[in-house]
DNA sequence: GTCCAGGCCAGAC
DNA sequence: GTCTGGCCTGGA
C-alpha cells in the first residue's frame, strides 16, 4: 500500500503546487481532475493535494515523507526569505503574486538534461519530450488512477538512445548531439555526478559549463534546481525584460544584469528570480508588442 | 507563408 | 571578453 497522510504545518502559507510547478523549474508533472498534482523523483511518485489550509499527501512505497520534504524545500522558512528581499522594487507584489512558490530539489540528471533540451524552445515542447523520454526509455514506477507513471531515464538508459531517436521520436531538433553527449559525459563519469554536490558553486557551474549544451543560462537553472544553490540567478529573456524595466530602468547586459541580483538579492537570489519570473510573465511585462498590421 | 520562443556555440572583432 | 548570426520544431 501506498502511504498517505494529511497534514496542517505552517508552510502551509508557501505552498500552492499549481505555483510551485509552473513557476519554469519542473517539466515532470500533471495536474489531476480534482485538482491535485502528481509528480514523480526519480523511481518515486507522489500525489498532493491542498485544500483549504491542508495537504494531502499519497505517495510510492518506496518513498518517504522526509524524501518529499526535502525535495519540495519544507525546511525553509519562505516568510524569512521574503522579508529579505521584498524592500526591493516589485519585489513586494512579487512575492505577494507568488507566496506559495517553493524551489524544488529534482534529480540532478533529469534536471540538466531537461534544461538543455529548454535552450530556445517553448514550454509545451519541453515538457513532451520529458514525458516522451520517461515513457519510451524510463522505466514504469507505478500506476495512479489508471495512468502509468515512468521515471526519467538514468545515465545508464540515456544512453541506449540515439542521437537519430532523440531527434526524429523526441523532436529535441539540434539539442541531439548536445544530449547524446552530455549523456555519454555523465555516464562516463567525466562529469560526476556524486562529486558534484561536494563541490563550491563557482567550481560546479565550471563543470557544468564543460558539457554540451549548457551554457550560463542553463547552468544556473541545474544548480537552483537541482543542487540548492540559492545565490544563484538565471538570467533568461523574461528575467532581462523584468529587471531592465523595473530595476535597472534601463538596457543591461547578462552580466549587468547578474551582478545587480547579487547586489540586490545576495543569498536569496534564487528565490528572487522564481518570484519574478512568475510575477514578470503573468503580467506580460516587457512582452514585445505586436506589430498591427497595414501600418 | 512568416516569425520566433524560458540559449548555445562558433566565428569575428 | 563581447557581439552576431544561425539553429530544429511547431504553434500563432
Amino acid at each position: 500500500m501506498e502511504n498517505m497522510f494529511r497534514e496542517n504545518k505552517n508552510w502551509i502559507d508557501h505552498f500552492n503546487l499549481l505555483e510551485i510547478f509552473s513557476c519554469g523549474q519542473a517539466f515532470h508533472w500533471e495536474e489531476e481532475k480534482d485538482g491535485s498534482f502528481t509528480t514523480v523523483y526519480q523511481d518515486q511518485w507522489v500525489n498532493l493535494k491542498k485544500e483549504g489550509d491542508q495537504v494531502f499527501w499519497f505517495f510510492s512505497e518506496n518513498s518517504k515523507k522526509e524524501m518529499w520534504y526535502s525535495y519540495f524545500d519544507l525546511g525553509t522558512d519562505y516568510k524569512k526569505v521574503i522579508e529579505k528581499i521584498e524592500a526591493v522594487p516589485l519585489m513586494k507584489e512579487a512575492t505577494q503574486y507568488g507566496r506559495g512558490i517553493r524551489i524544488l530539489k529534482q534529480d540532478p540528471f533529469e534536471t540538466i538534461m531537461t534544461f538543455i533540451i529548454s535552450a530556445n524552445n517553448h514550454i509545451p515542447r519541453i515538457t513532451k519530450a520529458v514525458k516522451d523520454l520517461s515513457r519510451l526509455y524510463g522505466r514504469e514506477i507505478g500506476e495512479y488512477r489508471g495512468r502509468k507513471l515512468y521515471s526519467f531515464p538514468n545515465p545508464e538508459e540515456f544512453a541506449k538512445i540515439s542521437m537519430d531517436e532523440l531527434r526524429n521520436i523526441i523532436k529535441v531538433g539540434y539539442r541531439d548531439k548536445a544530449l547524446y553527449e552530455t549523456g555519454r559525459r555523465i555516464l562516463s563519469g567525466d562529469y560526476d555526478l556524486k562529486k558534484a554536490e561536494s563541490l563550491s558553486t563557482p567550481e560546479l557551474r565550471k563543470e557544468l559549463l564543460n558539457l554540451p549544451g549548457v551554457g550560463p543560462k542553463v547552468a544556473d537553472c541545474i544548480l537552483l534546481f537541482a543542487y540548492q544553490r540559492m545565490e544563484v540567478f538565471p538570467v533568461d529573456v523574461w528575467i532581462h525584460r523584468v529587471m531592465e524595466e523595473f530595476i535597472l530602468k534601463e538596457k543591461g547586459s547578462k552580466k549587468e544584469i547578474y551582478q545587480k541580483s547579487v547586489e540586490l538579492f545576495g543569498k536569496e537570489a534564487g528565490y528572487a528570480q522564481q518570484y519574478l519570473f512568475y510575477y514578470g510573465r503573468a503580467i506580460g511585462i516587457g512582452k514585445k508588442e505586436k506589430k498591427p498590421k497595414n501600418m
